[in-house]
DNA sequence: CCGACACATTCGAATTTGGTTATTTGATCT
DNA sequence: AGATCAAATAACCAAATTCGAATGTGTCGG
């Protein structure tokens, strides 16, 4: 149902994309060029990947001169953390119900 | 890299998929029938979006007469959590180096 | 055994995506 | 100003994804 879910979710599911994303949290903040030296594919590809990271809230950009440096968004990843564990709340609530029942059952 | 993180990201980048995956945490354990009726496409759709979910690891199948019981599994989205938290923790590592050369410069 | 049912699988069409090359925009240098 | 460099955008293509219709497989009831 989310939009933000889907754009973080989708974006974070090409490797080459989640492997910039690493590089930077690695890194902290690089350029387009020193982020397109090791990644095997064109300036234009790493633009473009840079954009999807961008628009779904993981990376910012600093303009600096005739060159962008990139850096990770702190909370960008909030998202994904407060789903995953959402998820696990479900189970885990529906776990504690099944214990409940169980001990009533015992008395 | 990963493969693991890879089929993980993106059996969880189709929101239909997602929803899902959803609505198993939430009840527990449906069949494909069930499944099927609220989420809009064929059953043959439905079908095919559980068994990207169960090779990525995140439900299992429980056969029963004619019909399939799906349920998520507890620990199928650890490689998940694990991957954020590993995120974060480079971006705080080096805030935390960062914080110490401040200190040192303040000196 | 035969028909109905629950689900899985196959196949093909439509769309999306990841990549390229070519071009554009804007900043820097001589 | 003109050349050059960094990055973004445009236009395009091949491959992957998603979906439905049709079909296959196994199970239950009569």
């Amino acid at each position: 149902m989310s939009a933000t879910q889907d754009l973080l979710f989708k974006s974070l599911s090409d490797p080459t994309r989640r492997a910039m994303f690493e590089r930077l949290c690695r890194q902290g903040e690089l350029t387009v060029s020193e982020l397109t030296e090791q990644t095997g594919i064109s300036q234009p590809g790493v633009s473009k990947h840079l954009g999807v990271l961008k628009s779904a809230g993981l990376i910012r950009a600093r303009h600096e001169g005739r060159q962008t440096h990139y850096s990770p968004k702190l909370d960008g990843l909030s998202p994904l953390m407060d789903w995953t564990s959402q998820m696990v709340g479900f189970w885990q609530s529906r776990f504690d119900r099944l214990e409940d029942l169980l001990q009533r059952m015992d008395q």
